[in-house]
RNA sequence: CGGGGCGUGGCGCAGCCUGGUAGCGCGCUGCCUUUGGGUGGCAGAGGUCCCCGGUUCGAAUCCGGGCGCCCCGACCA
């Protein structure tokens, strides 16, 4: 057994994600506070996230565009609520050119106000709608308190702005782009199991009329929000005189909705997945599935390493040959561990004459012999099994940190050493203030086959309550 | 803003109480050794001890003032 440079998880876990997340080498403190620099590795991952879930949003329809920066100020106040959520956390701009702004302008928290500006002008006519859109930008909030990827004051992520003719059609949009997009994106692709529902109105988003969201579930049992969805009503529209003509020739407000998800999926990928040695990726997001790792340099070894690299990579799996061979083998196993790499395959001398080396796998340490050739048929497969075995482990041990409960106090205790899932009836605003009191917030409703609700109201709706990152 | 703590080679820290040549581990450079789970050895480079002022023959250490950072809580994707 290694020694291991990641504290026991069991021991201190607030501790325990900032090392997973340091020693994997994903990313650094920025140079301001709460900003955050990723190294190439950790960003190798993002971008297949990015590359992933930007794929899923043009299937839903939406085209990407890019929007400024800087945002005037008296836009962020043209919608209440707007402003009243955002304004802590703006960053803003006084002074430039070396000269004084007439109008301050702040740095985008998020871009409502300036697609909504933007899109008043490009509809027109209800033949605009939907007019889909989507872009990938960095935005800033000064957090009060930030933590590497899961809350840093610049984050990198996708928004999702979105105008409808209708109510119905807006919030049908928002559901697709949540379970279509998002849900099947965090599942098939992160092999996190989510949890669905609505925000309730003290967690909704500011100026929504309804949020969904996809929670996650950390290793130390605390709720991560992976992704929302929100509709806006007409809002913003009403702000920013979003209207169209309709086939009947009559001016109408339109409605519209926003999506977005970040950076935090690093975040929720690294606590979600995470073990006392490091990362551990599902195969389809990891940057590299399979290190082969020539153990020396002898009788050929680093060739046969790089023939047997391309017979896999030939069969469909990202690998990389670890050649570093004046590395020690021991120090070099533990880094690809620390990196979560799903397959490795140690070859060296004694392997070749033997025909046949060991296959080891990342999420369950589990370490096999196989005949050499036997390989790249085997290692898409191993790849699969790994990807629904990591998603079945991770569904487990949500289950298992999940209580049903019944009244206030139990959902109190429940929430504090897990999830607790209580009737919303039972709980009710009053309940969920007592909670939020102690810590713990209701992280959304849902019913009780666990999809989302249309309304707040419908009967038998359960709340889901936790910790939260 | 409330409560704790810390500023000393690149990183992590000791030294401070009781003032007297600035140390340790990791990392880095070179050579050798070892490579099948974080090898071992030899040699070496690298520091305005956060800043300003004071006390003193002498300050990383004592005194005064300032600045910065981290952790816990409140805000939040």
């Amino acid at each position: 057994m290694p020694k291991s440079p990641i504290a026991d998880p069991n021991e201190d876990y607030p501790r325990w994600y900032q090392d997973v997340i340091a020693l994997a080498a994903l990313a650094d403190n920025g140079p301001v506070r709460g900003t955050m620099v990723i190294r190439p590795y950790g960003f190798a991952i993002w971008e297949r996230i990015q590359a992933d879930l930007d794929r899923r949003i043009k299937a839903a329809g939406a085209q990407n565009v890019y929007f400024p920066l800087l945002i005037p100020e008296s836009y962020l106040q043209r919608e209440a609520e707007h402003v009243e959520g955002f304004s802590p956390e703006l960053a803003v701009v006084t002074i430039a050119g070396g000269k004084e702004l007439a109008e301050p302008v702040v740095i985008r928290p998020t871009s409502e106000t300036v697609f909504g500006e933007q899109m008043a002008k490009w509809v027109n006519s209800y033949r605009d709608l939907p007019l889909l859109l989507n872009q990938w930008a960095n935005v800033l909030r000064w957090e009060l308190r930030p933590r590497l990827f899961l809350r840093t004051s610049e984050f990198l992520w996708q928004e999702g702005h979105t105008v409808h003719a209708s109510e119905a059609d807006a919030a049908a949009y928002a559901l697709r782009i949540h379970l279509d997009v998002y849900r099947d994106f965090l599942v098939e692709m992160l092999a996190l199991p989510v949890l669905l529902g609505r925000k309730t109105a003290e967690e909704r988003f500011a100026g929504a009329t309804n949020t969904m969201t996809c929670e996650g579930i950390t290793r130390d049992r605390k709720a991560l929000q992976l992704a929302t969805s929100h509709e806006l009503g007409q809002n913003f529209a009403r702000a920013f005189d979003i209207t169209y003509t309709d086939e009947s020739g009559q001016v109408e407000t339109a409605w519209t909705t926003s999506w977005g998800a970040s950076t935090r999926l690093v975040g929720g990928l690294i606590m979600g997945h995470g073990d006392a040695r490091g990362l551990r990726l599902p195969p389809r997001i990891a940057p590299t599935q399979v290190a082969i790792v020539v153990v020396r340099d002898e009788d050929g070894a680093v060739e046969k390493a790089r023939e047997l690299g391309d017979a896999i990579a030939a069969a469909g799996a990202r690998v990389e040959v670890d050649a570093d061979t004046h590395t020690g083998f021991g120090r070099r196993a533990v880094d690809w561990e620390l990196k979560g790499v799903p397959v490795r395959i140690d070859l060296g001398p004694r392997d070749l004459a033997a025909g046949e080396a060991p296959l080891v796998r990342r999420d369950t340490g589990e370490k096999r012999q196989a005949p050499l050739g036997d390989l790249p048929g085997l290692v898409p497969e191993l790849l699969e099994t790994i990807q629904s075995s990591m998603l079945a482990e991770a569904t487990a041990f949500r289950d298992a940190a999940t209580t049903d409960v019944a009244d206030v106090e139990a959902a109190l205790e429940a929430g504090r050493e897990g999830v607790g899932r209580i009737e919303w009836a039972r709980l009710g605003p009053e309940g969920e203030r007592r909670l939020l009191d102690e810590g713990v917030s209701v992280r959304c409703i849902q019913r009780p086959d666990g999809t989302v609700p249309a309304s707040e109201d419908e009967p038998d709706l359960l709340a889901i309550v936790a910790r939260a990152y």
